[in-house]
DNA sequence: CTCATCGCAATACAGTCGCAACGTAAAGGC
DNA sequence: GCCTTTACGTTGCGACTGTATTGCGATGAG
């Protein structure tokens, strides 16, 4: 056999331009050249490791997908063994929201792709099985944190579609500059405190200003 | 002066064609000639109403943001006069989410412009102050309703933050397959559980009011 | 060494794009 | 009657698109 490459490698490299260029002009102006020419290869080698653009663009979401992944993992981690249900679901939808330009750069393209696969019923059904998971994962947290489940007060499967709904609201919004990432994250907070109730003690520093609950990480 | 026309309809006429294109296949499938075709006139005519493409986004893009204040101003007026605060807000946040397939079709194109604008900082201004307007005024509309409030468990701000969100959230998911409209609706039904209180059993859905300001999205 | 195979570049092609330019039919003002 | 203005339709141009094809250097199996 003849020289060997890293075709995921090279795949990947590829896929990264193509953000890049999806996140600063829209999936529209994704072209073989131009993700070529900001990946600083050829059209062909491009071609060559993507015989089509549709196939690049399938397999462009999977990464954005396993970046969002990826995020989610090492924020959870960094919590440690056993963390409280709401101080996981805080920090994994925190993650999740555009709070940086690294996060907004991907929010951008994420939500290009949302719109795409709008459209190409063929494609969204890859995200199916993840949301379901992810919506699974959630309810069953909220089951076992929150007080307000005993009382019926909350249902865990709603309030976790609710809550997700939140996360994708708040991150399109950030993205169309309609508030800032504090305001988002105030109202994830809030969110929280809806569902979970109000937290207790220890951070009941203000109650109705403006100012965002708790500081952002980072 | 020659043949006269009605330039605001001619452009109504083609922004309709536009929305059923970019519904069908994209805003990237959205070009002179696909429209022209669509709206059954010539490439021409189009050129004629719109001397550049992205003065006809332009406008399409307002066209969506008006259909969506028309739909929530005759959900509301549906109401009558003085309606609770709760029932208002539901009929409006519900008349919002792309419930049937009409609605579907414009959150397609709704999504799609979301993304659009996203890259494009200087369209995405005209949306912003709506956003705005209809923020204050779900804000108004749970302090003036929700028993929460006097408590200092809900605050009217954050809650209508989030309440915006969910709706955006839940019209994202549904356009995306990931779950069917009711879901969506029992998540929003939820979620005015979690900002009002529990429903007192008897849910009355009546009363109006007068009509509030809307903005452009989803 | 031989040579099939892989990695990649370059080119060709048919199609579509936005946009400008030009042409013409109709309809008031004079 | 003309004459200007509006409302189109048509055509053409240059740029760009995705994809197929071809060519060629490098490389490891035999």
């Amino acid at each position: 056999m003849p020289k060997r490459v890293d075709h995921l490698q090279r795949r990947a490299l590829i896929a990264d331009a193509l953000m890049r260029v999806a996140a600063e002009q829209g999936l529209e102006a994704v072209s073989l050249r131009h993700v070529a020419a900001a990946a600083g290869v050829s059209p062909g080698m491009v071609q060559h490791y993507f015989r089509t653009r549709d196939e690049m663009m399938t397999f462009a979401l999977a990464v954005v997908s396993e970046r969002n992944e990826a995020r989610v993992r090492r924020a959870v981690e960094a919590l440690g063994a056993t963390p409280a249900p709401r101080a996981l679901l805080r920090a994994m939808l925190a993650e999740l929201l555009p709070l940086d330009e690294e996060r907004r750069a991907d929010g951008r393209v994420a939500l290009a792709f949302l719109a795409y696969t709008a459209v190409r019923p063929a494609v969204a059904a890859a995200l199916h099985g993840e949301t379901a998971a992810l919506l699974a994962f959630v309810a069953d947290r909220i089951a076992a944190g929150s007080p307000l489940v005993a009382d019926g007060r909350v249902d865990p499967e709603r309030a976790a579609v609710g809550l997700l709904a939140v996360m994708e609201g708040l991150g399109v919004h950030v993205l169309g500059g309609h508030y800032p990432p504090e305001t988002a994250l105030a109202a994830l907070d809030a969110q929280l405190d809806l569902i979970f109730g109000p937290e207790p003690a220890a951070a009941a520093v203000n109650r109705g200003g403006s100012a965002p609950r708790r500081p952002a990480r980072r």
